[in-house]
DNA sequence: CCTCTTAATGGTAACAATTATCATTTATAA
DNA sequence: TTATAAATGATAATTGTTACCATTAAGAGG
């Protein structure tokens, strides 16, 4: 029984769904609705927020609550981590292995009961390196 | 020179950082202000807001980003990781030393510059073990 | 000491993201 | 078909945060 079966699929989760489909794909509620509106173009936003939130309750899709502000989800349940740029915001799956070790890491060392660990890379895109640069380097530019 | 000389502290700032100045403690601005009322009873909401962005933009508090809605702020500066309790959303230091080599594992492997690497346990706290266990063990309790 | 200038504050309004409400629609089952 | 329950769309309410602005406080120079 697939998650299609098991769950009650309307049209617009089946939509919202297919908006997350795509690897490295990390929208907020407000793109998923934009995204997701050109197909149905009646949904509401409320039901797009509804809808993500079931999605994520049964696990078929990640809410990724890392990076502040607005939330973002995405459809690869894969364990992974992310790469955000401290400059334009931008989240992207980063391209290494997570570690196997790191969840245990913490076994006997405290009393939590550890399911996972998110980790969150932090630095500058080349977009905004290429930006950064070309302003230090002729500050008259601005 | 010390922070305290390099930057303007008004008797409100100072306050804040006296709020941060334990170790292991996450609140959010809502909280620094319940906790700085009790020294200035007339400082303003928007008050705390402003000098927390201007403590973190000047490097003397952090701000933690992680953990989804509500923003949170520490004063301790060092180096480490976090673990949230998925169930009451309490957050706490992990009692870990953080792995020298995580920010450099992407070096060669994508072409961001990164800077940090921000690491998350998720878990449940004794306490919610203990109600969750309790809960299981016993379902007519509710 | 006084002005002048600038920055910080408190109070409040505005804003943005999310959640709740509720009448209507859609799906499912008897 | 009708009854029942669940999901939707539209919108209002809530929450966390930011922006605004008149007033206050703090320095700097005379």
């Amino acid at each position: 029984m697939n998650a299609y079966q098991k769950f009650k699929m309307t049209p617009q989760r089946i939509a919202i769904m297919n908006c997350l489909g795509q690897r490295n794909l990390h929208p907020t509620a407000d793109e998923v609705f934009q995204a997701v509106r050109k197909m149905l173009p009646r949904i509401s936003l409320g039901t797009v927020y509804r809808n993500l939130e079931f999605l994520t309750g049964n696990g078929l899709i990640k809410k990724n609550e890392q990076g502040g502000g607005q939330r973002r989800y995405e459809g690869n349940l894969e364990k992974h981590y992310h790469i955000k740029c401290t400059s334009c915001g931008r989240l992207e799956d980063a391209p290494i292995e997570p570690f196997e070790s790191l969840e245990n890491s913490l076994e006997g060392l405290c009393d939590y009961k550890i399911f996972e660990c998110q980790v969150e890379f932090e630095g500058l895109c080349p977009d905004c390196q290429a930006k950064h640069s070309s302003r230090t380097n002729s500050q008259a530019e601005a």
